[in-house]
This record gives structure tokens, sequence and C-alpha cells, in this order.
DNA sequence: CGACGTGTTGATTCCTGTCAATACTCGTGG
DNA sequence: CCACGAGTATTGACAGGAATCAACACGTCG
């Protein structure tokens, strides 16, 4: 584990990438100037451990870069990761002292931390952010849902297929091209993958090919992934039809 | 499908059975007198649709007794409950015209109903109610990540006794008898087990059987559930020891 | 009584997990 | 420069657990 530096640029909250869909997205300008006194930047490189499962979490922190998951760990090392944060996610429980999962950087990733004690008071006094809190949360909880269809009922090929349109969505919101091929990276590790839809790395790995094999997706290397008709894809999830934001 | 008369009391809010711990719990007297203005109570028969994915939902609700589930449906019929509401917990999104999962009375059910339009107004204007419902929800979110790990990692065997703790302990908190044998009654089908589960309800009825032979726990009849050993049950859970508020 | 809903049990199939071998990439160090 | 090992990924052989298909038991209600 080589001590790389990091360099994420450290910018002002109206330059920030996630300014409109992060905690901070209704806030006005005066109230996000008291979030930028109180907030602070850190940084993790892939595959640190930022917090383990029972520890104390003295605050509470937004995506900027990156990816980090929760994750959590039986006795006899069985794992399923519970929650994927891309950019603008909220990590974190304002009036809880200890997380209940491990936390760990999937990817180099940058957290918008706040101080726990002083992010609550301004909760108190700013409503914006406790609607927008509770916003994303139902929003957590709905793709918990789905998340929960994909892996009690669907088969190992749907979760795959679920999996890639799930990324290529939450990667178009950030970076739309509009048209043509739908192309992106791979955040996850097939172990991650793995963790992520209650499946072996070996399954995992199978049913890559065997997409791969039938056209519905292309491999550029072993994480760049190119998907030549969304709507093929689609087909391979079991979801029905139009659900899509894409399409 | 007899229409039976369901007589669930209609009580007032200081004398529910739920003040303590709905969306209600922390609102001051006069709080609760506004909300007592605009509260209304329906009730359903058990296996009553209440409403479909899709629909719109003009009203948020607390559920008062019974039991209700969120499932979601694929096309070609699998099903997996996505949410299990026992009473105090919370149903419908604020500010969502329409649900995204089916919600059904898997037990007769009462519920404590508002507005929608009206209950918005009235999160704006007492944070109690908005505070509450956060806490709330973070609280499903997370019991969502049990699930989710439940789904994903557990043996069938594990799954059975993991909702069986489950059943167990939320009714303790409504009928704490403290020692001795814990017992209850099931407040799902087979079927409904199944979909909670992910399983089939052959393999739920197998291992149901295969727990009572091995002595974890004893039926009477088909939905009355004794567990003689609650250390035992929890064995067969896959959860490390202590992460109980029983035992 | 017969129909229906609910639940149990058996026989068989098959999808995914397990165990194992191999390939590829990237650093490190001789 | 190449050998070596660690980490990541692919593929094969095989086993096992849960799904599927099917028969049957029990209680309730018309």
């Amino acid at each position: 584990m080589s001590s790389k530096q990091l360099a994420f640029p450290q910018s002002q909250c109206a330059d920030c990438p996630i300014r409109h869909r992060a905690v901070c997205a209704r806030c006005e300008t005066d109230e996000l100037e008291k979030l930028e006194a109180i907030k602070y930047y850190r940084s993790y490189e892939a595959g640190q451990t930022i917090i383990w499962a029972g520890d104390k979490m003295d605050f509470v922190a937004s995506v900027v870069h990156g990816v980090a998951s929760l994750t959590q760990t039986m006795e006899d090392g069985r794992r399923q990761m519970v929650g994927l944060l891309l950019p603008s996610d909220f990590l974190g429980r304002p009036n809880r002292e200890s997380v209940a999962y491990d936390v760990t950087a999937t990817t180099d990733l940058q957290l918008c931390c706040f101080r726990r004690v002083p992010f609550l008071d301004m909760m108190d006094d700013t409503p914006h952010i406790a609607q927008r809190l509770l916003e994303m949360t139902l929003d957590e909880l709905d793709a918990a849902r789905e998340w929960m269809l994909l892996l009690g009922r669907k088969t190992a090929r749907e979760k795959i297929a679920s999996f890639l349109s799930i990324i290529a969505r939450r990667d178009a919101t950030f970076n739309n091209s509009g048209h043509g091929d739908v192309a992106f990276d791979l955040p996850l590790t097939r172990e991650a993958m793995a963790d992520y839809l209650g499946l072996t790395l070996e399954t995992v790995s199978r049913q890559m090919s065997g997409l791969k094999r039938d056209g519905v997706i292309r491999l550029e290397g072993k994480r760049h992934i190119v998907i030549p008709d969304f709507d093929l894809l689609m087909d391979e999830t079991g979801d029905d039809a139009d659900g899509g934001i894409l399409s």
C-alpha cells in the first residue's frame, strides 16, 4: 500500500461538484456560509477502512469524489454490502454515536465532513438541512428495497445486469453523454460486486463472461464496460420495462 | 371474503396504544391537539390490498393495530416483501404522490391516517414531527440493511430463525412478560414468510419442521410458536451473540 | 359433502457455491 | 532485465442446498 498523495481539489461550496445534490442542496447562501465555516475535507485511498462497525463516529459527511461502501460481516466471514455511497450521498447518522457497519473506501475517496454535534445543532436551526436529509434517507430506503428484491428473488444473471444498469444510470447523471453507447468504469472489484449482489466472486465472473459472450456488454480490460444497447441490458435485469430514467 | 365488522377502538391520542412510539411520539400536548384534529381511522381486513404499486396515495398513516406489508412483484410473479409494518410503524412518503410497492393488510389492520398535504404542512410547523419521522426512517433503513444481510447471505434455516427472533423481539416490546418461555402468534402465512425471506413456501415449511424436530421451537397449531430457550434460537440465526435486546 | 385455502412432505432437478488450477498485471528486488 | 509474489480475474469439475413438481392432510365454509 503505497502512500501516494491524494490530490483532490478542495473547493468552496459554491463551486462544489455536489452542491445541488447533497445534503446541502436546499440551503440558501446564508445557510451555506454556516456550513462552509464548519466543513472540512478528508481523503482516503482505495481499500482503506474509514470506520469499523461498532466504532464511535464523531462526524457525518457527504461523498464528494469516489465511492464508499457499507458492509456487514458475519462471524464466519460471510459478507454483505448494505450501502454503496456515490458522490453526493450522505454518510452517518446525526444522532447516533456509533456506526453499525464497516465503512470502506472502495475507490480513492474524498469526504466533506462535519463534526457530528455541531451538525446536529445546525439541523435544528436550518430546516432546509433536515428536510433534505429526510428526503435523501427516504430515497435510500427506496433504493434498499429495490436491492432487497434483487437479493431475494433475482437470478445471478439478473443480479449482474441490474447492478450494471444501476451503475450506468448513476454514472449518467454526472457524465451525461445522452446518446450512443453507454460506457463506464466499474468502481468495484469482482469481490466487492459479489458482496453487493449476494454472490460469490466466481459466479460474478462467470455471469460477466456470459453477458459478454451474448453480446449484452463489451469488456475492455477488466473494469471498463461498454453497453452497445441499453435496452438489451434492461431485458436481462428482470425488471419490467420503462422503469428507467435512461432509455 | 366475508364482510365482517372490524371493531377496533378509536381512541383519543392521549389513550392511543402507540402514542409514545409512533410519528407523534415527540409531540407536546398542543401539537397533539392539532394532529388529533386532522386524524381519521381506517380499518382493513386480513388479505385486503390497501394500495397497489404506482397508485396515487393521498394519505400517510401510522399502524395502530395489526400488520401491514409492502411487497414488490416482478412481471413473472416473483414476489419479495420489502417492508413489514407493525404497530407504531409509519406508512407513506409525505412528499410523494404515489407509492412504489403494493401495500397489503397481512392481518386485520387499523391505521391512523392523515391526509398527505395537511400533514406535509404540519411537518413544516412542528419540527417534532419531522424529527421523529427522520429518526424512524433511519431506523427502518437500519432494519432494511439487516434484512439485506439475511437475504443475501443467510441459509434457509438461518433465515427462519432470524425471522422468528425478529418477531419475538418486536412482540416482546409490546407484550413484555420478561422471563420464561417466549411465545407468540405468527402474523404471517407460510407464503408471506417465504416472500419476506426470499424462499419458497415449501422451504419455509421444511425448515420450520426442522427447527421443531430439533427442539428449537414448539408449534402449537400452525401459527402459535413457543420458544423454550431463546439463546438456542439465537444460535441458529447466524448473528453474533449479544446483538439482542432480549437474552 | 365437496371446494378451497393453508400447510406438510417426498422425489427430482438445477443453479450456485465450493474447491482447484491457471492467467494476467503490477511492483519489488536480485 | 527478469524472477518472484501478491492481488485480481477467469474457467473447470463437482457437490449441495433450495426450487420445482406433485401428492396429500387438515380445517372452514358454503
